[in-house]
Formats: C-alpha cells, sequence, structure tokens
DNA sequence: CTAAAAAGAAGGAGCGTTCGTTTTCCTTTG
DNA sequence: CAAAGGAAAACGAACGCTCCTTCTTTTTAG
C-alpha cells in the first residue's frame, strides 16, 4: 500500500517506501527556469501586457508544464514581485552594514552598482532587468493590496538599517542632528528610488552621475542653517 | 451641396454655409470628462489592467460615445501619459524660474507641492491622482517606444533649466564647482523622482520630509572634499 | 427637421486555464 | 546489467470568458 505523505503546501509529496521520480534539483531548476523568463518578459512588457503564451514560449515550456508550478499567473507575478523585493531589501541592508561609516555618495552608489548588477548575466538581451522590474513592481503594488504589504514591509525593513546610519552622522557630527533621522533616510532612499527609475527609463551607464551629485550637494551650505 | 472641409485632424468638421451641430466647448468638455475618468481608472489600476468597460462607466457613457472622440485605448493611454508628463514638465519648469536662486530644498518642496496638488480635487476619493499616474507612466515608456521618446523629450526639456540653476549655485559660490552641473541637477531629479514614487506607494502627507532631509544632507561637510 | 452624438448589442480575437494524452525518468525486476 | 513498469512531468489542443472594437439604431441639439 502506498500513503501518499504531503508534507509542505509547495514542496513535492512522495511516497512511503519509494524514493521520488524525479530529484528535487531537478524540480527546482524548472521553477527557476520559469522564473527567470517571467522575469525577462515582464521586465520587458510589464505584468499585465505580458500573456501566459509569451512566458510559456520564454521558457520554452508548455502551459501543463508551467502551471504544475504556479496555480496561475497571479502566482507567477507574486513570486517575482517577492523575489525582486528581496533582493533589492537585501541590498539596501547590506549596504547599510559597511563600517566603518560610508558616506551617503558611498552608500547610494553601492545600493544602484548591486541593483544593478543583480542577475545580469540572465538573458543578456535586457541590460537592466532589476531596475525595469523595479519600476512594475511599483505600478503593480498600487493596485495590489497584498503585493503592497509585502513592499510596506520591505521599506520599513530597510528604512530601520538606514536611520541608524543617519544617525551615526550626526553622533560624529559631520550633520547637523536637529533634522529627524528618518526625514534624511527617507531622502536617502528617493535619490536611490529615482536614480533606478533614472535608469530602468534612459539606461545611463554611469553611476558616478548621483555620487558626484550627492557629493556636491553636500558640499553646499544653507544660508539660514543653524550650526 | 454641402461641401465638407476637415480642417485639422483633431478638430471638428464643418459645413461651409452652416454653423456646427454642436458647440466646440461641447465636445471639449466631452472630451475632458472621458480623458479625467480615463486618468483616474488607469491611476487606480494601472493602463493594462484597466478594461474599456471600466472607462466607459467611470465616465458614464456608452462606448459610442467615446470611440467618437479616440480611436482606441492606446489613443486614450497616449492622452493620458502626454498630459501628465506636459503638466509635471511644466512643474518643473516653473519651479526653475524662480529669482532669486531657491535652495534645492525649497525647489524640490515646491515641485512636489505642485505634482501633488494637481488636480486634486478632481474625484476627491483618490487621493493622489498625479503621483500614482506619475509611476504608471514610467512603467508604459518602458514598453512603448512612442510614449518613451515623448518622456525623453519632457526629461531634456526639464533637465535644461535645472542644470542652469546648479550652475547658479557653483557661481555664487555655495556649491563646490568641480563637478558637472547635469550630474547634480539630475541627482536633484531623482530626489525628486524618489519622493513621487514614495508618495504613490505610502501617501504619506508631509512634504517636509524631503525638504529636511535634505538640508540635512546640504550640512554634511565631506571628510575628502576639496575646497 | 436634420445631422451629429450617443447608445448598446454583438462580433471577432486573444486571454488564462484545464484536461486527456504522451513522454520522461527513476525504480524494480528478471 | 538490461529491460519493464509506472507514476510524475510535460505537452498542446480546446474551452469559456472577457476584452476591444464596430455598427446599427435611437436620441439630442440647433
Amino acid at each position: 500500500m502506498l500513503r501518499r505523505v504531503r508534507l509542505v503546501k509547495k514542496e513535492r509529496s512522495f511516497y512511503v517506501g519509494a524514493m521520488p521520480r524525479v530529484s528535487q534539483e531537478r524540480l527546482d531548476a524548472r521553477r527557476r527556469q520559469i522564473l527567470d523568463a517571467a522575469a525577462r518578459c515582464f521586465a520587458r512588457n510589464g505584468f499585465h501586457a505580458t500573456s501566459m503564451q509569451d512566458v510559456l514560449k520564454e521558457a520554452d515550456l508548455s502551459a501543463g508544464a508551467v502551471y504544475r508550478y504556479f496555480t496561475g499567473k497571479e502566482e507567477l507575478i507574486a513570486a517575482i514581485v517577492n523575489e525582486v523585493l528581496g533582493e533589492v531589501g537585501g541590498v539596501f541592508e547590506e549596504a547599510a552594514r559597511w563600517r566603518p561609516l560610508p558616506p551617503p555618495d558611498v552608500l547610494i552608489g553601492t545600493v544602484m552598482r548591486a541593483v544593478i548588477g543583480h542577475r545580469q548575466g540572465l538573458g543578456g538581451t535586457e541590460q537592466s532587468l532589476y531596475p525595469r522590474l523595479m519600476v512594475q513592481v511599483w505600478a503593480e503594488t498600487l493596485r495590489n493590496p497584498e503585493l503592497h504589504a509585502i513592499l510596506s514591509d520591505g521599506f520599513a525593513r530597510v528604512r530601520r538599517p538606514w536611520i541608524e546610519i543617519v544617525e551615526g552622522y550626526q553622533d560624529a557630527g559631520v550633520m547637523r542632528a536637529d533634522i529627524p533621522a528618518l526625514s534624511v533616510a527617507r531622502t536617502l532612499i528617493a535619490v536611490a528610488q529615482g536614480f533606478v527609475a533614472q535608469y530602468a527609463l534612459f539606461g545611463d551607464v554611469s553611476i558616478q552621475v548621483v555620487e558626484l551629485g550627492l557629493k556636491a550637494l553636500m558640499s553646499m551650505e544653507d544660508p539660514d542653517a543653524r550650526t
């Protein structure tokens, strides 16, 4: 008698007393193949102007194959959004861990290079996969509350270490301390977001632009600033 | 005999020796009614997750009516994109005309307030129509070359006066002059773009956040800065 | 009264998804 | 070690649905 034991929702079921028919690595590879294809399609055309047929063709798989790994288009979109937000959030967090405290221009430069470099060698053709996906993710989270919750979580998770960085500046006396660290952190994140948008939209190559721009801003002295 | 004389592609044709059947203002009002409804729908759901039926219902008109003013969905999208980019571009240009030269935080604050305030009293329900539309426009220009060209033009048109502002800072000696003005201008625009995204995504109310954040950044002194 | 404007049912295309069939691959057996 | 067996995996045609658009009819404005 074969007792079917389902372990975890998304992991394969197996038979007691028998080995799985195909290896877990194989299944993982298929899943990745589908996700990569979907990411390329979505980066190219957005979530809703991309048809399932587009994804199937890009993945070189049939409908039956894809629907074995994802229950539908929505789940595919959710998976991509999760992945992108997770990785980009990780980039922000990791950049904030550097010690000694990097100045803002180095911080943003690091983040930008990491975001742009992520999955660069995926398709080869798409030059800025992650920036483009990021813009699409923003648009999608505006209409999907569940995905919006993920974005909000990610934003909150990133904000915390960045606030600490700003507080570090202020404690070290290199930045006026009469301004809420949250405001500064959000402004820095806005710089990164804005440049991600510019990179996706205009595909400029040089990260130096932000780095230099921030240096220049930092060199300004507000006329009515308190010391 | 009635000779039909078509004057301009999009203006109404009229009859020699006879007055138009409905006034031009009426036609313009209908067109506006459709555009406003479409803008609300697109801001809510994006361009491709919004159906024509959604727009028709929002405008309280029939298909026949809408298709008399626009050849199809594409043209409707293009009209909205054009309008949004035109108005937002105008906001950037106008802010750059202020004299005496406003500091960056005032500049960005002015832009943000104008973008957020635009068409505020349109539907009433949608709190941040233009920021949301802006994000959707970015996403759409990533896949539509014609609309992308409009965005590029707008970006170029905005960049010029903002470069002049930065050069003004540098000439006045309040900003180090060894950094290309273009880099600083693009960074400032990135701040605005990033905060537009944050506003659309999280709907925070206070513009003070960017203003204070920029002030704090300006108060920093780069350790390895040249004088 | 007339022509433009609006209505709204209907058509054709394309979408996401399902499902019966075929193929593949791992285990088991000879 | 080779071949059979069988279940999972993949295939791909087909289905139902919704989409955008058209077209005939009705209403409206001057």
